[in-house]
DNA sequence: GTATGGATCTTCT
DNA sequence: GAAGATCCATACA
């Protein structure tokens, strides 16, 4: 078990240590392999107008989901981070698919493995999670969860944000090194981050 | 292989 | 009324 701690973290050390982990939810579960750091103090982040009845949940307690709706069709599926009263999360970008293939590829309507979870709102789609799952916990409690990975990984590699187009210059992106399920090829001179 | 535009809806102005 | 942390089909090279 692992504690709520881990996510009332700096939301940049969230989204690099939460490559690796797995999210499940009910017989579908993947690892994470690409990561988005958002916080208050930057525009590209929900929660830097401040507290609304959208982004409520952003400053709630950390290892909350915050579910909302992308260009009207997509859920995107984040991770509530930092202490309470700081609106931080993680976007979860894309998973390396593990468990409940043939489920994913019914929900997606698709077969490579490579196109199921290749995305942030692929990902959602994928595991039957929506706007409906927003402010329920990550930690056990809800039906969405995350667990931590079994054993050392290798740091991942971090670059820009991805389809932003304020604050688009923060470094603020995370992917494992190695999975083919990214939701966008790195660009040249990929930087190695620190050790976790 | 890259480029473009449509779908669709919540939130805030 | 416009913008947006996207995806996919289609068109072209």
């Amino acid at each position: 078990m692992f504690d709520r701690d881990f996510f009332a973290r700096p939301v940049l050390d969230v989204a690099r240590d939460l490559v690796g982990w797995t999210v499940r939810h009910g017989d579908t579960a993947g690892l994470i392999v690409e990561t988005e750091a958002y916080h208050q103090d930057e525009a590209a982040c929900h929660a830097h107008v401040g507290v609304t009845a959208r982004t409520s949940t952003l400053f709630g307690p950390p290892g909350l989901a915050y579910v909302y709706r992308s260009y009207g069709i997509h859920a995107l599926l984040n991770v509530v981070c930092e202490p309470e009263d700081v609106g931080a999360a993680v976007l979860i970008r894309a998973l390396d698919p593990s468990d409940g293939l043939d489920l994913m590829r019914a929900r997606r309507r698709l077969d490579r493995e490579q196109d199921l979870c290749s995305g942030p709102g692929k990902l959602t789609q994928a595991l039957d999670v929506g706007l409906h799952h927003n402010e329920t916990d990550l930690l056990g409690a809800g039906p969405v969860r995350l667990e931590p990975p079994q054993g050392p990984l290798p740091a991942p590699v971090a670059g820009p944000r991805i389809g932003i187009t304020k604050a688009a210059e923060l470094p603020w992106r995370f992917c494992a090194t190695g999975s083919r399920n990214v939701s966008k090829p790195w660009p040249p001179g990929l930087r190695e981050t620190l050790p976790r």
